[in-house]
DNA sequence: AATGAATGAGACTTCATTCAT
DNA sequence: CATGAATGAAGTCTCATTCAT
């Protein structure tokens, strides 16, 4: 079996130091080669540590792996709560279109991480935190659709979030990452026809 | 460099025998164990096949895996454009509806492989096939949208086709490989919501 | 768990090769430098083999000590068998003498190796070869008693059994191993102890 | 070259108590995982002492086992020689039923560790423990076997005591640990063919 | 004295690929 | 053409030991 779980937590100074870095240079090494060039000996002399160090905090090599996508998911989670809380009592379209440009900020947050996460990580097996990350965004957006229902026509809120977020994330993770999005006014038009297409979807 | 163009073409019987047999064993391993677990003597063993023939017809790992790619985009290809020839000339909405319909049929032709394909393959380096792939598709697309153009409001039909083919894509996938939509109601109301998207988005 | 049967029986010329050479080369690694001391790398070096080669017949260190111990238990088999089946109609005592005498033939096979096997092979777990192998000789002897019952006071042959067999191992074993008997006249005197021993046991 | 003796004496009470644990841990890391799963990280976690006080006072992981071997030993002399004691103006008969029981006795002080160490110490090298150990219980026997010199007819004790102490010690053990003689009648049989078997030897 | 973070040699094993038969 | 034995680079992980704090 192959634990996941950290495997013990530093107490020092220094060893906060070695974590840090590690997962930083995994994160790091994970971007510059993919999954498939992913691995220990690589991560450890990245971040200037032995190869044991490495093994004091980290099971093993898949362990790494769901602690970089821990820490971005992270990030991202914070980010689109953020951006909601802002718009929580604004009419829905305003709600979205907020919704959707967090979308392309989120991508935007380190984009050839965000790529190899999403691209060559299994959702199988060990690393299902993907989906569970999937799940934590997906129930912010349901939570929000409750809070607006009357501005909605759509009676199945379940189908209708996951119309909504599944289409989002496909688009701005697409234009983002494989169409290179990059000017304003070509993201301002991603987002445009993004707001649109959900808009109408939900209120048409 | 690695070499992904298959090393020479077979002439006789017996080698179409080799390779098709070699196709059908990499496509199992893939589906079986994933891309990590993927390895030619696995592909070998299971063809019944000796390595050595193996490396006749492809010239390495990765050839393999362009070919398995190859053929079940060319399935999906075919599928898709028949579908579309069907309702060439009917009203858009039926148009879309049959297209959804077809992206759905489309992951059910072998669900675990197109799953793999489209986790674990990364989209960078010799393995482009996958994009060189969505292309065909949203070409594909792009030429129905043209030809609709009357039904349509959008002006940009190269950002619609983006926005359209994403989001089908998208729905389709998900539904399909990670909420395991098999019941003829719920793959109805899937098509359904997915029509109603981008038919709304289009024409509305 | 660790896997302790061949991996694969060759069937080349050349591989047969191979696998004795890797078979040897464990049995004189074991030797030299005991059970700690034994590693793949090691074997596959004084083997003249690679270490992928030794791989593809034993599927770890482990069957490589099985396969080691296997051996050398046949052959001392095959050696107390056919010493015994010499005097299988002989009074007992004389019986008797040439069963301690095999036993000390037995421990000069090659006594280091014999002596590592005996010492530092833990008898529990996957390595119970040790332990079916004393049963073997242990059953052998069980016969013999059974065919020269009438010579016998004893009524419990299991018991009687039981106590000359491990009397005798240890003797002989001892005796070779640890006090490095040698000379005839010492042997000689070693198996006139043992034999009167365990004749006055089962007789007197 | 790697010591053996103790790195210094604790001369205070808490480094007392620090031994202590770590042998106790040590003992029992060897009973749970055997000689190949001893390390001395883990005796240190167990004995609830950082690795570096560990090595304050054992200069390595050999020294440790020693220390171990050692303590063991020392609770099997004290045992014999008190019971040897006890017995010392009795008919020879008694003497050497009480030694056999003796040896019952000294197996089943603490079965798991012993049988750790009988079957997995290296009797060669640093390890030599044992052999002393050995060696020790042989004078002590011998020493009984001359005070009762008239009682036995074999002339030569030196190898009437090699020949009763390693039956004696292998009929115990073998019977202890591997054929799990438990129960108070079969320990009262196997006592009595042990003493059946060196009385007839020595007297007969 | 005690701590525990850090080290790194070394062991095990896999698998892509070659090449003699 | 087919075979499959052989190769060895590369990767994973453990654990005895040191040393700064």
């Amino acid at each position: 079996m192959v634990r996941i779980a950290p495997r013990k937590s530093p107490c020092q100074q220094r060893s906060h130091r070695t974590v840090d870095a590690v997962l930083e240079a995994a994160a790091q090494v994970l971007e510059a080669r993919g999954l498939s060039g992913f691995n220990t000996n690589a991560v450890a002399e990245r971040a200037g540590v032995s190869i044991g160090s490495l093994y004091q905090y980290f099971p093993g090599k898949e362990a790494l792996v769901a602690a970089v996508i821990e820490r971005h998911q992270q990030e991202i989670i914070q980010l689109v709560r953020g951006e909601l809380a802002k718009v929580a009592d604004r009419p829905i379209e305003q709600g979205l279109r907020t919704l959707v440009a967090a979308g392309v900020k989120a991508h935007r947050l380190d984009p050839k991480l965000h790529r190899v996460l999403a691209e060559q990580i299994p959702r199988v097996g060990k690393l299902e935190k993907v989906e569970t990350f999937n799940r934590a965004n997906y129930a912010l957006f349901r939570t929000y659709l409750e809070s607006h229902r009357k501005e909605i026509r759509a009676t199945d809120l379940e189908l209708a979030a996951f119309v909504c977020v599944t289409s989002i994330e496909a688009l701005t993770h697409t234009a983002v990452l494989h169409h290179d999005v990059v000017s304003d006014k070509a993201t301002a038009a991603l987002v445009d026809e993004a707001t649109r297409l959900v808009v109408g979807y939900l209120t048409g």
